[in-house]
DNA sequence: AAAAAAC
C-alpha cells in the first residue's frame, strides 16, 4: 500500500465511494491514490463478486480486500439481533500467527472512525483474553485456522452469520495442510456468502481450491515481475560452508546494515545464527516456529521499533509480513523452494523503494541457484568477497577430482570458530568482483535420479482435493 | 530435507 506512482495515478481512494469514515482513516495514514490490485479489488468486491487474486504481498493486497469489506459491513448493517449485537460477519484466514496480527493491525486502522469492531484470534497464546473479546462481539474476526476451530469448538464464536470470507496466502496455507481445516471452516459458514481468495501462485492446487470453494470469481492478477526484477538487486556469494556466518557478520558490519533479515532453511540454523551474531556485539533476534509466541512477537517488534539490527528467520517470515523501509534480506540458506526465494526477497524493495538481496551459499548448493534462476528466469550476479576465499573447490570449470579426504575439511564445528575473523581492514565495502561462472557441469545421472525421487506430486493434497465436492 | 499450525 503506497503513494507510489503507478498507472492509476489518477484514480484515488475518494472515487470509489467509500465511506466518509473509511476516507478518513485513508487520510490519516497519508494515502490517497490506490495501487494496481487495489484499483482493480475495490470496485469488484463492493459489487459483491468473488475474487481470485493473484498478488504478491507489498501490493497493497490487504486495503484491497479490507477497505471494501469494512465498506459493505458499513452498508448494509446486521439484521441480526443475537446472540451478540455483534455477530461475525467478515472473517480472514491467514497462514502465519504474524500475518493474522498484521492484517488485524491494518483492518483495525481502516476502520478506525467506523463502529465496527475487529479482532484477531491465533494459536500459542492463552484462549481467555481471545475468548472474552469474541463472546462481547465483533464483525470482523481475523484468525489462523486451528485456534478458529478451537474457539468453535468451544462456543465462543459462531460463525453462521458469516457474509464474508477472505483466505489470504492460499497457496501457502495448502502447502501448509491446512485444506482439511478450511473445509471444516468453510463448512460452518452460510452457503450464501462473498469469497475472497489470494495466492501468490496459480498452481493447479490453488485453482482446483478456487474451482471448490468460489462462485465465479473475477480473477484479479497483479504481475509478479515487479516483485523481484526492477527495484530488487540481487547478488550471491559462493563461499565455504563453514565460512557463511563470519561473511554474514562482514556483510553486516561492512554494510552497515542497521535493518536486516536474515533467512535460514532451519530453526536451529535460525538459533544459532542469532547467537553468533550476538556475541559478536551485533543486536540479533532469532524468530521461528519453536520460539514461543511472546518471543516471536516480542522479536518482530524490536526489529521494527529499531530495538535490534538483525532478524534471524526462518521462512515463518518469508511471506506477508510487511516491514517498512527494509533495506536488505540476506539468505544465510538458499531455499529449498525455488518459490520461497521469491518470497523472501520480496520482503525488501517494497513500495517502491529499492533493496538489495545477498545470498550465500556453498558448493553443495549449486543446484538450488539454478533452480532459482529457472524460476525468476533470471542470472543472479556471481560476486567474490575481499577477504574470503572463495569455495575450497575454487569457481567455475577447475573443479578438481572430489577428494576423498574431504569430510577432514569439516571438523566438529566448535561453539565460536576457531579460524580468526575475517580481515577487514581497508576492505572496500562495496567490493564486488562479478564473475562469469562457466557453464556449470550438469551431472545428468545425478540428477536424475534425484529429481526422479523427489518430484512426487503431493498425494495428501492431491487426494482430499479430489474429494473437495463441486459447488 | 524443512518450515508452518490447536491443545
Amino acid at each position: 500500500m503506497s503513494d507510489t506512482p503507478n498507472n492509476n495515478e489518477q484514480v484515488r481512494f475518494a472515487d470509489f465511494g467509500l465511506a466518509p469514515e473509511i476516507l478518513r482513516a485513508l487520510t490519516d495514514q497519508g494515502y490517497v491514490h490506490p495501487t494496481p490490485i487495489q484499483a482493480q479489488a475495490i470496485p469488484i468486491v463492493l459489487q459483491g463478486r468473488d475474487v481470485m487474486g493473484a498478488a504478491q504481498t507489498g501490493t497493497g493486497k490487504t486495503a484491497g480486500f479490507s477497505l471494501p469489506i469494512i465498506q459493505l459491513l458499513l452498508a448494509h448493517a446486521s439484521t441480526s439481533m443475537s446472540p451478540a449485537r455483534h455477530p461475525v460477519r467478515a472473517l480472514i484466514l491467514t497462514p502465519t500467527r504474524e500475518l493474522a496480527v498484521q492484517v488485524a493491525d491494518n483492518v483495525k486502522a481502516y476502520a478506525a472512525h467506523t463502529a465496527l469492531r475487529s479482532t484477531v484470534v491465533f494459536g500459542g497464546m492463552d484462549m481467555k483474553p481471545q475468548t472474552e473479546t469474541l463472546r462481547r462481539g465483533v464483525e470482523v474476526v481475523i484468525a489462523t485456522p486451528g485456534r478458529l476451530l478451537d474457539h468453535v469448538e468451544q462456543k465462543n464464536i459462531s460463525l453462521a452469520q458469516v457474509q464474508m470470507l477472505v483466505m489470504d496466502e492460499a497457496d501457502r496455507m495448502l502447502d501448509m495442510g491446512f485444506l482439511p481445516d478450511l473445509q471444516r471452516i468453510i463448512n460452518l459458514l452460510p452457503k450464501k456468502r462473498q469469497n475472497l481468495m489470494f495466492s501468490a501462485t496459480f498452481s493447479p492446487e490453488i485453482k482446483k481450491l478456487a474451482g471448490s470453494f468460489l462462485t465465479d470469481p473475477v480473477t484479479i492478477e497483479v504481475a509478479r515481475s515487479n516483485a523481484t526484477a526492477d527495484k530488487v538487486t540481487q547478488v550471491v556469494y559462493k563461499v565455504p560452508e563453514e565460512q557463511k556466518r563470519d561473511v554474514v557478520e562482514f556483510l553486516i558490519r561492512s554494510r552497515e546494515l542497521k535493518q536486516v533479515i536474515i533467512f535460514s532453511n532451519t530453526k536451529i540454523g535460525a538459533s544459532r545464527l542469532s547467537r553468533s551474531l550476538e556475541q559478536a556485539g551485533i543486536k540479533a533476534s532469532a524468530i521461528h516456529g519453536d520460539k514461543t509466541q511472546q518471543e516471536r512477537m516480542a522479536a518482530l517488534d524490536a526489529f521494527k521499533k529499531g530495538e535490534i539490527e538483525v532478524l534471524v528467520a526462518t521462512d515463518v517470515a518469508a511471506r506477508g509480513l510487511d516491514i517498512s523501509d527494509l533495506p536488505c534480506v540476506i539468505n544465510y540458506d538458499l531455499p529449498y523452494n525455488a518459490e520461497d526465494y521469491v518470497h523472501r526477497i520480496g520482503r525488501t524493495g517494497r513500495a517502491g523503494a529499492s533493496g538489495d538481496a545477498i545470498s550465500v551459499f556453498s558448493d553443495k548448493d549449486e543446484r538450488l541457484l539454478a533452480d532459482i534462476e529457472k524460476l525468476i528466469k533470471q542470472t543472479v550476479t556471481r560476486a567474490e568477497l575481499a577477504g574470503f576465499a572463495p569455495s575450497s573447490r575454487g569457481f567455475g570449470r577447475e573443479r578438481p577430482a572430489r577428494r576423498s579426504g574431504e569430510s577432514e575439511a569439516r571438523p566438529e564445528r566448535s561453539p565460536r570458530p576457531s579460524s580468526p575473523p575475517p580481515r577487514r581492514e581497508k576492505v572496500d565495502p562495496w567490493f564486488l568482483k562479478p564473475y562469469e561462472p562457466s557453464v556449470a557441469p550438469r551431472k545428468e545421472a545425478v540428477n536424475t535420479v534425484a529429481t526422479g525421487g523427489a518430484s512426487k506430486p503431493k498425494p495428501k493434497v492431491a487426494a482430499l482435493l479430489g474429494g473437495l465436492p463441486k459447488q
